[in-house]
DNA sequence: TGAAATGTTGGGGCG
DNA sequence: ACGCCCCAACATTTC
């Protein structure tokens, strides 16, 4: 942690800066890499950079931006606070961080690590140069539980299995105790530099049409309410968590996942502050919800644990038996499930939900991408894509790790023949119909009988609810029955293949 | 963290 | 009383 101590080329001025590289870890407790620079005793600056990335480089979506504005927007104003203001600059990270240091004169630059591949070829590039440069450069664990390089099997290799990660990332222990706020930052002096940015300059905000109304009215991006909503969650929703999780009609699940994707809240917070919760409630149904929670964490590990070890499979089958599989272009049908207009209500109730408000209830995730790579045969690669766009929680890791999961193309993926019934599913978690009724309005009236399968009512219910299929719902736009056989029968073409 | 097809069991109606 | 059939309910297998 002493700058001085593990640099013998760090700046010889007693006063020289640290730079501090906030990316997806937008918050002040728990900040691993800030927490060091205060321990140097030197004057910080904060930085961060909006990131020009290359084509297909896995850009930031306009529900992400809307977010990224919010968040950096709360801590700048909460770095200000504490005596250090947030520096801002837009461009390539390579060319801007060693272009700071030498301006600042700095001693180091410290950074948490993340591990999108071409962000970890970003960041060692710019690490190699700063150290050539004299200037020292160090990274954190300020974003997972324990590194991908920790958990380990006995023989030294890496999971591709949950269950048996999971048992040995719990036996490492607890992971560090989370690292106090700072109560005050001594800021460095910025006179030799070119001025920060503008926030609204960037424009991340839509503005014609402004169509983040669903997304403010859901959300409180920013490191208070990550905390709030944490709280929230462990006070109320975690003894019923391991049941209401899967019921999209209600607020089970903690929608913690764009917090945790932008930083505003550390997985060790999680960890420590769940089971301290644990501690003090002794309630044996609290412990089974917080550990369900836990083991959710756990998922986001693993995922991470995933694309750190096996990269290309941010665009390729993990199993690389499914490159010969059957895949269709259909450009109308991608279209009709991307605006939530399949015909099968509970599909179209989670596009829907997804296009207002930049979320998915998580069972719902699953449905809609099982109907997209199943019923629509449309591969995983173009739902991931547009997941990616629209969520405000869109984090490479788990999102295409999740896809993969459902195609049955990942590391301990479903079985491709585990195909979910749109009706089915909503007969059993939204039986009254509450989540339907809520993101297809359009069907409100429908009686529960009928809700989850308009096509099967009568005459006279549909015109009593106002429905007429064709003209104010669409018919549905596939069979289920015949398209579940249809994948079923695309599926032996690369069952046997190794 | 599936669904459908197929198999088994047991109660009740009935000759 | 008995055997037979039907079928719902549940279990197992298959995709």
């Amino acid at each position: 942690m002493n700058v001085r101590s593990e640099t013998a080329t760090a700046a010889a001025r007693e006063d020289a800066p640290v730079l501090v590289w906030f990316r997806n870890d937008l918050r002040v407790g728990d900040h691993p890499a800030l927490a060091a620079a205060l321990d140097s005793g030197r004057p910080v600056l904060p930085l961060y950079i909006l990131e020009e990335q290359a084509p297909g480089d896995c850009a930031l979506g306009a529900a992400s931006l809307w977010w990224l504005h919010h968040s950096l927007d709360a801590l700048a104003g909460r770095l200000a606070d504490l005596g250090a203001p947030l520096h801002l600059r837009r461009g390539r990270a390579e060319d801007i961080v060693p272009d700071l240091a030498e301006r600042l004169d700095a001693a180091a630059v410290f950074w948490n690590r993340r591990y999108e591949p071409w962000a970890i070829a970003t960041d060692r590039d710019i690490k190699a140069t700063l150290r050539d440069r004299g200037v020292a450069a160090e990274s954190y664990n300020g974003t997972l539980l324990h590194e991908p390089w920790e958990v380990k099997t006995k023989q030294g290799g890496w999971y591709g299995v949950f269950t048996p990660f999971w048992k040995a990332e719990c036996a490492l222990g607890d992971p560090p105790a989370p690292i106090d706020p700072p109560r005050g930052i001594p800021a460095a002096s910025i006179a030799g530099l070119p001025p920060s940015d503008d926030l609204a300059d960037w424009a991340l905000l839509p503005t014609r049409p402004d169509w983040a109304g669903g997304l403010r009215a859901a959300w409180t991006p920013g490191e208070a309410g990550a905390r709030d909503r944490l709280s929230a969650f462990l006070e109320d929703g975690v003894p019923d968590y391991p049941e209401t999780r899967n019921i999209p009609g209600i607020e089970g699940t903690s929608r913690l996942s764009p917090h945790l994707h932008f930083g505003e809240l550390s997985p060790r917070q999680i960890w420590h502050w769940a089971l301290e919760r644990v501690r003090e409630s002794g309630s044996g149904k609290l412990e089974r919800g917080v550990w369900a929670f836990l083991r959710e964490i756990g998922w986001r590990d693993f995922n991470h644990n995933l694309l750190f070890h096996t990269p290309e499979m941010t665009h390729k089958n993990y199993q690389s038996k499914f490159d010969a599989f059957p895949w269709r272009e259909d450009e109308a049908a991608l279209r009709a499930w991307q605006q939530g207009m399949t015909g099968y209500p509970l599909v179209d109730a989670g596009m829907r939900e997804l296009w207002e408000t930049g979320y998915m209830h998580n069972r719902i995730r699953m449905l809609v991408a099982s109907f997209l790579v199943k019923d629509l045969l449309i591969p995983w690669q173009r739902g991931e894509a547009w997941f990616r766009d629209t969520l405000v929680d869109a984090d490479l890791a788990n999102n295409v790790a999740n896809w993969q999961w459902t195609a049955g193309c990942g590391a301990d993926a479903a079985p491709y023949f585990r195909i979910f019934n749109p009706v089915t599913q909503g007969e059993k978690f939204d039986p009254d119909g509450a989540y339907v009724r809520r993101w297809v309005p359009e069907l409100a009236d429908l009686p529960n009988k009928a809700i989850h399968a308009p096509w099967t009512a009568d005459a006279q219910t549909l015109a009593r609810a106002k429905v007429e299929l064709g003209r104010t719902y669409p018919h549905p736009i596939v069979d289920h029955k015949r398209a579940r056989q249809l994948a079923l029968d695309a599926y032996q073409e690369v069952k046997g293949a190794a």
